[in-house]
DNA sequence: TTCAAGTCTGCCACCATTGGAGGGTCAAGT
DNA sequence: ACTTGACCCTCCAATGGTGGCAGACTTGAA
């Protein structure tokens, strides 16, 4: 038991393969900020610490900072990433579970990118009929004051 | 003299064509809450209040508000409405400062839609190697588990 | 011993919007 | 007059994900 509490050095911690934040940051591609905060919300279980107090993490904590990583990479949100998790850590899910969520953000996302492309839609057609000179006549700012085609 | 101060009487405002918040909110498209927000802001300037301290608008506020929740509609940040407000107003503008404001929001626009794109195809092609039956096995999780393809 | 780099906690800022609490006001109806 | 309900007021908090800073401590190496 004596022999297993000083394991918690932070030397001895980095020499037997276990990781201080900065370098679990580097090894997931999660900033050092955003490794403190997923712990705080719990995403990720609250981790070992040295005797001053420095977070410890084990590959397997870095394993999941990664599978966080890529999650948001691929734009889930947070609280997707937490029922992902779980079904990750849940060897008896059904692929259907998880497959629902990806649908839905999905979907999401694809809404989203509808939305923005009917905005570019207007926005192109109002800077393709502006001349962007030194003249003031502007058909954004006329398009933006509600000048709804005049001759309509 | 006392009788324009008798003008900020609530029922008298609305007799004369202005409007109380309600009324601009309604309007304009913009809610109540987020009226109050763009006058704290300065997108707005303060409005004329009433002996009881409401809120008064001008149908030239109102055009104003609408001018706004265009301008959001088609996704301007509220940065970017401070500066076509500005161009708006200043009538020796040259239409190419307003083009170039919108040419940056489109560009930004169309960076965002290429990026939720790419994580489009990403998730389209994960969900449809999916089963998405009872069983555990699940593309989606081997990916943000990390399992780059095992044969490559 | 000293110094830089790393870590700790905690708080603030961003962006746009919504919600609530706790109170005042207005215009009806009784 | 009095009540009621729909307004309006201000102030504060929270959202989501991230960055930044301050003040204090630890580490490791020169």
């Amino acid at each position: 038991m004596g022999k297993t509490d000083a394991f918690l050095e932070h030397a001895d911690a980095i020499e037997r393969g276990l990781l201080d934040i900065g370098r679990a940051a580097k090894a997931s591609g999660v900033s050092v900020k955003m490794v403190r905060h997923y712990e705080a919300i719990g995403l990720l279980k609250k981790v070992a610490r040295t005797y001053a107090n420095y977070r410890v993490y084990t590959m397997n904590d870095v394993h999941t900072l990664q599978f966080i990583k890529r999650a948001r990479t691929l734009g889930f949100a947070v609280k997707d990433i937490r029922a992902l998790l779980a079904l990750w850590q849940n060897k008896s899910r059904s692929s259907a579970a998880v497959k629902k969520v990806a649908g839905a953000h999905l979907e999401e996302l694809e809404r989203k990118i509808a939305e923005m492309q009917s905005m570019v839609a207007a926005l192109q057609h109002l800077t393709h009929n502006c001349q962007g000179d030194q003249r003031p006549d502007c058909p954004i700012l006329e398009d933006l004051a509600g000048a709804r085609k005049p001759g309509a």
